[in-house]
DNA sequence: AAACCATATCGATGAATGTCAATATATAAA
DNA sequence: TTTATATATTGACATTCATCGATATGGTTT
């Protein structure tokens, strides 16, 4: 899974403005992440956690798939920015990047009311 | 590009709970969707019109694919719910299916505290 | 009817990628 | 150092999918 850069931090215009290719790019590659079941299932189980982390040890079993194909997911997910990771003795502990799902979240935002430039015809 | 049922309507707990298989399979299904650079391009160029809506011919030259991809793409979208269409004569119009943004936009919303049950030990 | 345009479908191709077995690396403990 | 466990990497394979040329379908006009 190739990441490219991370998206510009505050309001990429998904749904109020135009993406040129490099935005449009950048912001699919984050979606291009999320679009696989496992990275989703792995993102809920840490946010059901109330210490807010999970161990990479953890997985493996609730999700059924071999510990490289969960080891690769983490990783997709570490590199687009998603997780953070930290190590603890032999174990490796992951939590979410609030602030990576923040942008997301305001992508997804629709604008309440274009401002309707004095209906301007095309 | 595999479509599934389209996810229920309300607060699916990526980033506040636990997905189970299909719900997981169906938000990625969505976030597939999404993850590709020309199908983010037609959705902001779609959200840029004062209109509301574009025609298919206008896609095909500002994002300079060929028409049968271009068609492709709006019909995945489609298939999707993330878009409406409505044909007037010759010509197709797509707008926004509002109501599916708004789902993916909670979706992504991060809970400012969970409710810490108790601080009960693993 | 025919001609014309917009859109959709088909078929083929190449690139991306999820998956796992095997193996390597890293850390901790004996 | 050796042993044990957790995580990462490698290599191979199968599947998904974006892309386009060719062609089909649908609607409009003459």
């Amino acid at each position: 899974m190739k990441i490219s850069k991370p998206v510009s931090s505050c309001c990429v215009p998904l749904l109020s403005g135009q993406l040129n290719h490099q935005e449009a790019e950048q912001l699919a590659a984050i979606f291009r992440v999320l679009g696989e079941p496992a990275r989703l299932q792995i993102l809920s189980l840490i946010a059901a956690q109330s210490t807010g982390e999970v161990c990479a040890c953890e997985l493996t079993e609730p999700l059924g798939l071999s510990q490289p194909t969960l080891s690769h997911h983490l990783k997709v997910m570490y590199e687009a920015g998603l997780l953070h990771k930290e190590r603890r003795g032999t174990w490796i502990y992951y939590r979410l990047v609030p602030e990576r799902f923040e942008v997301l979240h305001r992508v997804l935002a629709i604008p309440t009311r274009r401002p309707d430039a004095v209906h301007s015809s095309p």
